[in-house]
DNA sequence: CATATAGTCAACAATGATGTCTACTACTAT
DNA sequence: ATAGTAGTAGACATCATTGTTGACTATATG
């Protein structure tokens, strides 16, 4: 009586399966890295046939390749995708604003970060990450703008920014044990990051020397 | 009448060889993360016989465990280890000097550091990590010895400056072609972080408001 | 209705990893 | 000299993954 066919998907909208792919191929990404993606453990995980993955993707390279312009495009999208039209408007994005949006984003989308930062890291030459490429555009604006100190390495600035950032829900992930813990230890990264980049880790009284010597273009007293 | 059975080891020094394989272990371990980590692949890459590794370590996954805590003392041993009688002597370690051994530190074991990095970052429960400790530890001190400021979240700032100092050699290896730009790369994280713990990134008359809301603790005006 | 599309299911050979085992060799200490 | 230790070499069964192929099915569109 029971439809031996059961458990069919006979999907409509291959784009659906597609993406269902992808996404699937990026939490294993996040989880165990690029070496470690293999197409029956994404098929499995999307809940797709083998089959159906190699259908979309020729072979495991062409997978993972897949995988990581896409991780590259939703990062920006996700993002920055809204905040386009606002840009117009807005003069300068004030930073405790752009910290928290990048917190929240790295705390709700923890392994897109991750597979973002990673792709991004390790690939060799030249940097032609959208999400990256915007992110220290925005930041040398803001600089620019004098909102920021001009001293600043913008691009080691922004590494340090997104390497704690999105690795944080790593961290998280591993030391709340519920909701709640989560919660503060998100705000104590904002917290700190928030105060480090208002004033410093260093009392400056008592750092003279070092202040004289980390301040050659930076004179603004 | 070349003998048959070159490449014969036999050695005198069992640890040796198990440190060997353990270190193999590691590289492993920092290029392709704990799930790819396969016994034929570090012995191939230490240059053993898979039964040789079989001999040291009975699976996979003690293998996987042993490294771990290897990485775990090796990290802190490094580290810290020439460091310890020092101690007593130098009553404050300098903040530049301690950044400075820190990205040089990274900058000469990038595997080590990238594998104790996430090994401590995705342990589950409370950290146990002894270099982990000892470093939120140093921090603590030097706060409480007013050269850093009061108002730090020092695990939060312990983990901002391990996790952008000990990914930068990743980004460094990617980014940088010759050995001289290498170190151009390092001396520009090193200054940025420095720029930053002294003086932050906002330019204080700027940002008023947000002075005011952070610096709840902090009334050292 | 006919056909193309998207997908399922099952089988297959090749490859490589795991874990075990046995026979062999070289070096060390007794 | 002999027994033990450390390592090599090779074989073996088991399993997972890769990439391919062929038969089948549900859906949409002409």
């Amino acid at each position: 009586m029971a439809s031996s066919k059961a458990g069919r998907r006979n999907n409509t909208d291959p784009d659906a399966t597609r993406r269902e792919i992808l996404q699937a191929a990026l939490e294993v990404l996040a989880k165990d890295g690029p070496e470690s993606l293999s197409v029956a453990e994404v098929a499995r995980r999307a809940g797709v046939n083998r089959g159906t993955a190699y259908q979309h993707f020729p072979t495991r390279e062409d997978l993972a390749h897949a995988t990581a312009s896409w991780v590259s495009e939703r990062m920006y999208q996700e993002f920055y995708g809204d905040l386009e039209q606002l840009e117009e408007v807005n003069e300068v994005y004030p930073p405790d604003l752009a910290l928290e949006r990048l917190s929240d984003f790295a705390m709700n989308n923890p392994e897109l970060s991750r597979a973002w930062l990673f792709d991004v890291m390790s690939t060799q030459g030249n940097v032609t990450d959208k999400f990256w490429k915007k992110y220290v555009e925005e930041l040398g604006e803001f600089t620019q703008s004098g909102y920021g100190r001009e001293d600043m390495d913008v691009e080691v600035f922004a590494f340090i920014t997104l390497a704690s950032a999105l690795l944080w829900p790593i961290w998280v992930g591993a030391h709340a044990k519920n909701s709640k813990a989560r919660d503060k230890m998100q705000q104590r990264f904002f917290d700190e990051m928030m105060r480090l980049v208002l004033f410093g880790s260093l009392v400056p009284e008592r750092h003279a020397k070092l202040i004289k010597r980390f301040s050659k273009r930076a004179k603004q007293d």
